[in-house]
DNA sequence: CTGAAAGCGCTTACAG
DNA sequence: CTGAAAGCGCTTACAG
């Protein structure tokens, strides 16, 4: 392979640790032998050996903070299993994890975890990031302190951050919009969507990817109305329920957000669960335990996955890489959205 | 973290030497001492840390052998891209590869150019095999030279090999089925099926797949016939040009192995390209640029992808892993069956 | 059969 | 500001 530390010493006729000290921007160095060595370095084309970085470093190992709202939220155990695989995969490298996970989007809790572990001694952090000026104002602080951090699944506009890991909203609800495309075949049906709230970005994103599937190549499906879940089961099957018994009734439901399973529910005991003339099909998001059980009885007509174990996993993948490295995460890292329907649901990568 | 081998030999009161050869079954060892080694790592919950032993075994580096017959066949593009992303992030670690490929399904050359890759002194295998007995005799000599092979994207019956990374076939099937299922929403449609060959077992448990999910769950679809392509666009495209003209005309097709882009343009040929009345939807396999094309276009309805990215990667990954740590991976490790449309083509992971 | 030494490519105290 | 040394956890010749 390439030249090692060793031969840029000998080259010019320094030691070994001048030469890390150059090249690792390291305090006490004189400027004129830095540059010497870095000019040595660059006709050498020296590039450092992560092998051998990875063992040097084993005396301070690298401890990843990570918090997530997630608690009561299944979509997130995918999250936490790529976690925790990646972070396995690497444990001889000296990689560890500090999980923080609180139920529901209080900024001052996020704030108050993060900085717990920070306490512990966290060198790197993956976040879920709540949008609001506190969790801005964080992170912030943290480039300062030079803290590499990661958004995970959900980015935050004006937030300071190494890159981001997770689903492109936009594109998943065109997803979503596209196999409403086909399903109707060509046919007119009528769609209700019910999203989280209007105040989630990722929300209106994905909507708004819903609506361009259909303008763009679906132009017989009418978007009833839009309505809010809060992400709750209860009022998904609320809503639904009475948008059921309405004239017009819907012919099929988006739900862009929270509430998939209260809305699969309305839908059962209405009695027009399934495909087909007179059948309410049903589009949901993720991939958790009780949607899986509705697609597999039929109720559920597909969902569009947003690859959580990817995420989870990536989001270390790229911090360690960071940490050994230098090597910068690119801005956004996204995960592809999954077309899930009863007949994919077995097989292949988590 | 745990012990190392230091620790071991002193605990054990002989050298590190002594240990490594007890721990990794070296030639050269007192019976009675290896087991007092044995027992002590053991009491010890020993486990080899594997950032010692890539730096460790640098001096003799893990050339990776790769031999697919995949000229003039797209898909194996992203299978090489896979392959060469996870090369390319194990260079540090001493991993290269060699590849050989070649144009159709010859086993003489498949044995030769396998054989000019031992004699280029690879140390591991990722093999596209051909059903051949050659190929079986060839399995059978690299296991007796204790050459650890893997098979990617289509297992040979009876072949000793470390294990298997591609489809699953038979759940591949199943997918298609369940896309024709959505898009039939409950109404009956006649299905032709064209089949790569007879004598391919992952072209007839694809085909079974598909069979399967219409039983099961769209009995309203009636498979009109299932005719052979040779993998051929050109016999594709005339076999199904000619279907298209008989009576009664098929309303959808499934491609089960190569020939999708042949079938696509016969389609569009016939002017009955698109979902609805009178158009002839059509499921296709894989997610090259010609295909990619017809999906933009709206001539082919949906492909089932088996993530030929993820196929290389996990190859190389695979056998790395078995090099360092002796970890033997799992006998078969599936791909998802990705179901892409127009929509939902872009983004995500490749 | 066994041990002591050198080495893989880096980092990190410790002297000076 | 700089160098020499020790160390990360392993493997590999080389003596004996």
């Amino acid at each position: 392979m390439g030249v090692s530390i060793k031969e840029i010493a000998r080259l010019t006729g320094v030691s070994r640790g001048t030469v890390d000290r150059a090249l690792n921007d390291r305090a006490g160095i004189d400027p004129a032998v830095k540059e010497k060595v870095l000019k040595v370095a660059t006709e050498q084309g020296y590039r450092s050996n992560k092998a051998g970085r990875i063992l040097g470093l084993r005396k301070k190992p690298l401890r990843i903070g990570v918090q997530m709202p997630s608690e009561g939220n299944d979509f997130f155990l995918g999250v936490r299993a790529g976690l925790e695989r990646a972070v396995a995969a690497r444990a001889d490298f000296g990689v560890s994890m500090a999980l923080r996970t609180m139920k529901g989007f209080d900024p001052t809790l996020q704030v108050r975890q993060v900085r717990d572990l920070l306490a512990e001694g966290i060198q790197a952090l993956a976040l879920v990031p709540i949008s609001h000026p506190d969790i801005l104002a964080l992170l912030e602080e943290l480039h300062e302190r030079h803290l590499p951090v990661l958004t995970v699944n959900t980015d935050i506009v004006g937030g300071k951050r190494l890159g981001y890991v997770g689903t492109d909203y936009l594109s998943s609800g065109l997803a979503a919009g596209g196999v409403l495309r086909l399903l109707a075949d060509g046919r007119p049906l009528r769609v209700l969507v019910l999203t989280g709230s209007f105040r989630m970005l990722g929300h209106n994103q994905r909507v708004e990817g819903f609506r361009r599937a259909l303008e763009s190549s679906a132009p017989g499906l009418s978007i009833l109305g839009v309505e809010e879940t809060e992400d709750d089961d209860g009022i998904a099957y609320g809503k639904l329920s009475a948008a059921l018994d309405r004239t017009p009734a819907p012919e099929a439901v988006y739900v862009a957000a929270g509430g998939v399973a209260g809305a699969c529910r309305a839908i059962e005991e209405h009695g027009v669960a399934g495909i087909g003339p007179g059948r309410v099909r049903i589009i949901g998001n993720d991939l958790t335990p009780a949607i899986r059980d509705y697609l597999e009885r039929g109720v559920l007509t597909a969902t569009i996955g947003q690859q959580p174990f990817e995420q989870g996993y990536q989001a270390i993948r790229l911090l360690f890489d960071h940490h050994v490295d230098g090597t910068l995460p690119p801005d956004r890292t996204l995960t592809h959205n999954e077309i899930v329907i009863a007949e994919n649901l077995k097989g292949g990568t988590p």
